[in-house]
DNA sequence: TACATATATTCGGATAATCGAATATAGTTT
DNA sequence: AAACTATATTCGATTATCCGAATATATGTA
C-alpha cells in the first residue's frame, strides 16, 4: 500500500523544523525559556545585531513558536509553548548519545 | 552576563534540525520507525525517485538520524533512536494545537 | 567474465536562506 | 512637531538546498 503523497501537515512540520534549523535561533528559544524579553535583551545576551535578531524572531513568529506584545517603544517576545523546549532538550540527548556511540566506536578500533 | 557565543553543540543542534526540515524526510522517517526497510521499498512507498531517496538518506545517516545495513545487493536503512520519532510526533502535537488556537481566533472574530 | 539488480554519486540549474548595511516604522518624551 | 528609542524591513551578494537526469559503484548470478 503506497503512502498518501506529502500532504500539507507534513509540510508544515518541515517548516517547523526549518525554524529550528539555525543555531541563533536555538539560542533565542532557550533564551526565551528562561523567561519572555525585549529585542534589545536578547541581542545583547546572545551579542548578535538587533536586525539580525529582530529577522529571526519573525520566523519563529511565522511559526507560531514566539508571540510578540508590544511595551511601549519596546516589544516583549516569548515562547508560546514550552513544549518546544522539551523538543529541542530531546533532539540535543539523542545528538549527545550519539556522539557517544561514535566516540566508543572509534575508541573499541584503537583510534582514542 | 552575556551568553557564550554559538557553541559547537549548537551548531550540531541546528544541524540535526536541518536534516529533519524536509517533508520527505520526515516521511522516511515515519516509514522507517515503522520497521527497516530497502531504499526501493521506501521509494515505492512514497511514490520518489531512487536516487532522491538515496540522497534524502544520507543526509539522515550523516546526521546519525538512520544507519545502512548490507542485505546482498540492498541495503537496509533502520531508525537509530526511536525518541527522533517522539520529537516529531510532539512538534506536530504543537503544531497542530497552535493552528488550532489560530481557528478559534479567527472564528472569535467573526471570519469563520 | 558478462549481465542484472540495488544503491550511490555527480552535474547543472532553480529556489531559498542568511547576512551586513542602510533605512523605515512605531511609540515616547519634551 | 521634533527628537529619541526600540523594532522592523529592504537591498544586494553570498551560500546552501533540492531536484531530474545521467552515470557510477557494488553485489549477486549465469
Amino acid at each position: 500500500m503506497a503512502y498518501p503523497p506529502l500532504h500539507e501537515l507534513n509540510l508544515l512540520h518541515a517548516n517547523i523544523c526549518q525554524a529550528l534549523a539555525d543555531p541563533k535561533r536555538i539560542l533565542i528559544l532557550y533564551a526565551l525559556a528562561d523567561e519572555p524579553r525585549h529585542v534589545t535583551a536578547l541581542a545583547e545576551m546572545l551579542c548578535l545585531p538587533q536586525p539580525t535578531v529582530s529577522r529571526h524572531l519573525r520566523i519563529l513568529r511565522q511559526q507560531s513558536l514566539v508571540t510578540s506584545e508590544r511595551d511601549g517603544t519596546a516589544v516583549v517576545y516569548s515562547l508560546l509553548d514550552h513544549r518546544i523546549i522539551d523538543v529541542l532538550d530531546t533532539m540535543r540527548q539523542v545528538m549527545v548519545d550519539a556522539l557517544a556511540r561514535q566516540s566508543n566506536l572509534l575508541e573499541d578500533n584503537g583510534f582514542s
